[in-house]
DNA sequence: TCATTAGTTCGACTATTCTAGAATTATCGT
DNA sequence: ACGATAATTCTAGAATAGTCGAACTAATGA
C-alpha cells in the first residue's frame, strides 16, 4: 500500500497549521523544537497542537525525543 | 498566502481516491485521459470521480479541454 | 427532433476532522 | 512531598469532506 501511505503524508501536509508546524521544524533543522516553543510561535491552544503534532508523526513525518520535560520535535526528512 | 496554496494543493493530492486519479494522468502524459476512461479505470461512480476532479481542478494540479462529448483531464506539472 | 453518450450538479446522508477547555500525566527543583 | 512547568488525553460541539443515486446539461449523430 505504497499509494496509502504517500496519501496519508500528503494529507498529513495538506492542512494550514500541519504545515506551518513542519516549516518550523524545518528550520530548526537538526536541533528540533519544543513543543511549547512552537505553540509560542504560531500562537495556538495546546491541546489543538498536540493533536496536529500527533497527526505528523503518525505520518513519518515527524520524530520526538524528550529532553527532561521539554519534548523536542525533528522533522523527518528521510521519511519523506 | 503562499503557504494556504501549497497547503490546498497537498490536501488535494493528500486523499487515495484523488492520488490515484493524478496517478493515471500522469501516466497519460501530454495527452491526458477522459474522464470516462478514468472512471473505467478506477472503477468509481461518476458522481464521486466527477467531485474529485473538480478539486484537483480547483488545486491547480489538473487541467482540462474539452473534445467534443470527451472531457480530457491533463495533470499539470507547471502548477507543481 | 430524438436517442445516445459524456459529464456535472443536486441533495441527502455518513464519517471524519478541527478546535479548544478541562482534567490528567510526567518531570523537575526545592 | 509539593508546586511549577511541559505536554497529552478526554470530551464534545462545529465544520468540513466523502459517497452515491437521481436528475440535469452538453454535444453528437441519425
Amino acid at each position: 500500500m505504497k499509494l496509502e501511505n504517500a496519501a496519508k503524508q500528503l494529507e498529513a501536509l495538506g492542512n494550514p497549521t500541519r504545515l506551518a508546524i513542519y516549516r518550523v521544524l524545518i528550520q530548526n533543522g537538526q536541533t528540533g523544537s519544543p513543543v511549547g516553543a512552537i505553540r509560542e510561535k504560531l500562537d495556538i491552544p495546546a491541546s489543538t497542537l498536540s493533536h496536529h503534532i500527533a497527526k505528523l508523526v503518525h505520518a513519518g513525518l515527524v520524530t520526538q525525543e524528550r529532553d527532561s520535560r521539554s519534548l523536542y520535535c525533528k522533522a523527518d526528512f528521510m521519511n519523506m
